[in-house]
RNA sequence: GGUCCCGUAGUUCAAUGGAUAGAAUAGAAGUUUCCUAAACUUUAGAUGCAGGUUCGAUUCCUGCCGGGACUACCA
């Protein structure tokens, strides 16, 4: 992208310290040490954007402040107002409407704002913090495909890690993945029984989809021997657990525990598989992990923590020798943390787990992206490191997402609803393809270059569809919809920064002629303002994306810039030889748009084109 | 039953306690000799119910009604 250096030239004092924002706030707080001799806390002290109906770009409430005013509502604007036009240089005018006080901002101060922005190149990157966040997520089961509710969990996830990262903290992503128990087993027992040594090769599936049929083939006769014991007269729970698959796959489960040669190295075969599977569905949606955990090699961890626990008296023994924490103190139950037989439960292991990564990783947060229905586990879990001690247990922290529906109601891989990842991938890769040549843009375009386009638009369009909606919200996944490549999508987003980038070709070529004087323009369009006010506001909406644990507000943000760009420009003619000035302040502003655009959609692990 | 989450235009989503509750879609009507019409402009349409807290409530509190999750010596 041009970077328009050379472009910009114009007397500029000083490197400013501060941005507007900043400096307007410091100004309300010497205004009302002036006036009234009051000490505002910098907390409390909001500004928020001007409503468009209002002339303004800035707006302080002076409501809450009344009582330190002494007067009444407009009076109190009034003042303070005054007293910032003539004090703070960055304030031209000001209105008062009720309570609220609108500042207009000086077409210096919005260039100067939006100068400060090119000359920083790492702008949308927070300074480093010297703190470590892990954050784990995909978690996936070695025993079935990838499906839709996993790429929520996956884009979330990747999301957070990118948005934390650009927040200035070390950020270790990490996958701990599922790949024993008797779900494992399950399909490991229907290969074995049915597979005939079948390779991923010879059935021409994926590792991960070949396995997943075997495991959908365990379910059926499981299913069919159930309804057979129960056509026989034996009681629907007693079958559940008497029918021969599910006997025989706790047998195998046990082998495998025991390290029988044989079970271990089928399970090896097929999880290697899977893993190939699954390598390739990462790639696909651009994720990587810096390290993965297995579940074979952690399910053992945390009895040493039990022991731990009940000498520290935080766990109890009961008479059957099952270990349990109390909670009722915290609103809780008591909790399982270890079976009679002195077997480990979930919770054992993820105490385990959680000891084994702050040594792995001394994180200061850990956070889990795991669906909602889990967030009884994690309070506990969360609760019982606490009670143990840990200090780091402060730090971790749920980042809990809701279903995703299907309009026909919930996914149930039972009955064959769920929505399959690599083949919703390739459906999204499908429609974009077919959109873009319908569209007639690709005429110019080597095929290689095409192949990426599609690529970018399919995964983006998808990404940011399970990504603009609040994570802890509950969502409804429309097949038409998200492949909709208009309106609120990501497409949008990547044709505006395509359109810009267009812009910025075409400048190039005129570069001699781009030079302005910021003197030159002296008035701003309202909606040129607007959008140098959203560009400066990017830093602390990353901030707040991270403290919030939500991507949906980089995603909001976006769009919002993507459209406020879209609908000034499209009217207001930018090559205009009449006014060279204004012309190269716009190419600016469209660079610095442009930019923030692809920083943003880069938070959410989306790519955006020069040319679409 | 208990705990937690969610109820906003026809639909899918927004709104740190702030001004006339925003978008997008679907509906109606427009805009391409000009940088990319995957765009833009205009139009119509909503806070589940009842109280409370205050200058001001979609937001906070209480109750009710609806939807969901969790509530296993499963993971």
């Amino acid at each position: 992208m041009y970077d328009g250096r050379n472009i910009f030239t114009y007397p500029y004092p000083q490197r400013l310290q501060m941005s507007l924002e900043d400096k307007l706030k410091k100004g309300i707080t010497d205004a009302f040490n002036a006036i009234y001799q009051f000490e505002i806390s910098a907390a409390d002290l909001a500004l928020q954007p001007t409503r468009k109906e209002f002339e303004g770009a800035y707006t302080f409430v002076i409501f809450p402040y009344l009582k330190v005013t002494k007067a009444n509502p407009e009076t109190s604007g009034k003042r303070l107002g005054e007293w910032l036009q003539a004090n703070v240089a960055e304030v031209e005018g000001f209105n008062v409407v009720k309570g609220f006080v609108n500042l207009e901002i000086s077409h210096k101060a919005w260039i100067y704002a939006l100068k400060e922005i090119i000359d920083q190149s790492e702008f949308g990157t927070l300074p480093a913090k010297n703190e470590k966040v892990m954050v784990e997520f995909s978690s996936p089961n070695t025993n079935k495909p990838l499906h839709l509710g996993h790429l929520r969990n996956n884009f979330l996830g990747d999301s957070i890690a990118r948005i934390f990262d650009a927040c200035g903290y070390e950020v270790m992503k990490v996958n701990l993945v599922n790949d024993r128990g008797i779900h494992i087993c399950k399909s490991m027992l229907a290969y074995q029984k049915y597979g005939n040594g079948e390779t991923p090769e010879q059935a021409g599936l994926k590792g991960d989809h070949l396995i997943g049929k075997y495991y959908v083939k365990f379910d059926e006769a499981y299913r069919k021997e159930i309804a057979e014991l129960v056509a026989s007269g034996v009681d629907a729970e007693k079958a559940k657990k008497e029918a021969s698959s599910i006997v025989e796959a706790q047998e195998m489960l046990k082998k495998w525990e025991d390290q029988d040669p044989e079970t271990v190295a089928l399970w090896t075969q097929m999880n290697e598989w899977v893993y190939q599977g699954f390598d390739r569905t990462y790639e696909r949606m651009g994720i990587t992990f810096d390290k993965m955990y297995k579940e074979s090699q952690t399910y053992l961890l945390g009895k040493g923590i039990v022991e731990e626990g009940l000498e520290k008296e935080v766990f109890f023994r009961k008479e059957n020798r099952s270990v349990w924490v109390d909670l009722t103190e915290e609103g809780m139950d008591e909790k399982l943390v270890l079976r009679g037989d002195g077997t480990a439960v979930y919770m054992t292991q993820d105490m385990g787990t959680s000891d084994m990564k702050h040594q792995d990783f001394p994180f200061d947060k850990n956070i889990f992206v795991v669906g909602n229905e889990q967030d009884y586990h994690f309070k506990v879990l969360f609760s019982i490191m606490k009670k143990l001690g840990r200090a780091y247990a402060s730090g971790m922290h749920h980042l809990s997402y809701g279903m995703v529906d299907l309009p026909t109601g919930k996914m149930k891989s039972r009955e064959g609803t769920v929505v399959d990842a690599d083949d919703l991938l390739q459906e999204m890769f499908d429609t974009a393809k077919a959109h873009t040549e319908a569209l007639g843009k690709i005429e110019n375009m080597e095929l290689e270059e095409a192949n990426k386009l599609y690529e970018m638009l399919g995964i983006g369009a998808l990404k940011y569809f399970l990504l603009k909606v609040d994570p802890k919200k509950r969502m409804l996944f429309k097949p038409q919809e998200s492949i909709q490549f208009q309106g609120h999508t990501g497409p949008f987003i990547q044709y505006t920064h395509a359109r810009i980038a267009a812009i910025m070709r075409r400048a190039r070529a005129l570069e001699s002629s781009l030079d302005f004087d910021a003197e030159k323009i002296s008035i701003l369009d309202r909606r040129e303002s607007e959008l140098i006010y959203r560009v400066t506001d990017f830093e602390k909406v990353i901030a707040e994306a991270a403290r919030e644990y939500s991507p949906s507000i980089i995603a909001q943000y976006a769009f919002d810039l993507a459209k406020d760009y879209n609908g000034f420009y499209q009217e207001v003619p930018i090559f205009n030889e009449e006014n060279k000035d204004l012309m190269a302040f716009r190419i600016c502003l469209s660079m610095v748009t442009a930019r923030v655009l692809s920083r943003s959609m880069g938070l959410l692990g989306i790519d955006v084109p020069e040319r679409m």
